[in-house]
DNA sequence: CTCTATACCGAATTAGGGAT
DNA sequence: ATCCCTAATTCGGTATAGAG
């Protein structure tokens, strides 16, 4: 949950090296992001975090079934990829090992669930690899997720589902949004709002405001968030704001009450677990 | 049938500079 | 603040092929 809101990954397909120092008053106590990114990979991306969305619906799953669980995974490419609605295309795998290289290298050190005040530092995975068989053809991935991520997907309440359809967001600011909407909204019905200076903060994008704030006109014209309505409005003091709700809780003869349809996604069968393997 | 692997191409998306 | 444009990149779908 705190992963969804907050500004952890980069919302940009292009390359990001700029880092996000993000910070923001709650109550007595300061809540801080900084997410630096290696120059030569470039910052974790919104889409690098759908390996770590598997990894954690893959622990969650496991729980479920009451198969202990761990911080390490094994897993062909081709699972990987049909698991979050990607092609399985030649160069879906390079940009996987793209992805495993960019979530090694971007360095999170945040205040949230962390004990103490110190600075403290981690990478999204601890060690990855990608072997290959003497042919040189893949034997799948297998890497290490963050402590800190692990224990958060452990604590039942922390965590929140998200819907399949959101791997078919094209957008980076898009998928950010739903993330933003499903924390808020996940729970209520009546809808939540911020301006567009505060979704801009809190995206920890480097787009300009203006040109942010274009972009989110954008997202709410399509109106393909799943599960949920935008709206925009003026607040009292004339700022311009983006209002959400559950569709489920619209009246049925409002427009947002229909879902629409994504594109649809090439979704894999579900298979025997077994990808969380003990350590 | 699953999985690994490559190639192609138009459409979509974002960063960023500059003009209005 | 907004719009326009370009560069770079990814998306999405299709086609192809071979190993097991």
């Amino acid at each position: 949950m705190e992963m969804m809101e907050r500004p952890f990954f980069s919302l940009s397909k292009g390359k990001r090296t700029e880092p996000i120092d993000y910070r923001v008053r709650n109550g007595t106590t300061e809540v801080r992001v900084r997410v630096t990114a290696n120059s030569e990979t470039g910052m974790a991306t919104i889409w690098d975090a759908d390996i770590l969305i598997w990894a954690a619906s893959q622990i969650r799953e496991a729980m479920t079934r009451g198969v202990p669980t761990s911080r390490r995974f094994r897993v062909s490419l081709y699972e990987l990829l049909r698991a979050i609605g990607r092609p399985t295309g030649g160069a879906e795998y390079g940009r996987i090992v793209e992805a495993l290289r960019r979530l090694k290298g971007t360095v999170i050190e945040t205040t949230i669930r962390q004990k103490g005040t110190r600075p403290q530092g981690f990478g999204w995975i601890e060690e990855w690899s990608a072997p290959t068989d003497e042919e040189g053809r893949s034997l799948g991935i297998e890497f290490t997720i963050a402590d800190w991520l692990y224990q958060g997907v452990l604590e039942d309440k922390l965590v929140l589902s998200i819907d399949r359809e959101y791997f078919a967001l094209t957008g980076g600011i898009e998928r950010w949004l739903y993330r933003v909407v499903r924390k808020h909204g996940g729970h209520q019905g009546g809808g939540w709002g911020f301006t567009m200076a505060q979704l801009h903060h809190k995206s920890g994008s480097t787009r300009r405001l203006a040109d942010f704030a274009k972009d989110v006109r954008k997202v709410v014209e399509r109106q393909r968030l799943p599960g949920y309505w935008l709206e925009l409005y003026r607040t009292e003091g004339g700022e311009e704001a983006l209002r959400f709700s559950a569709r489920a809780m619209l009246p049925t003869n409002h427009p947002g009450y229909a879902p629409k349809r994504l594109p649809r996604l090439r979704v894999a069968a579900r298979r025997e677990p077994g990808a969380a393997v003990p350590e």
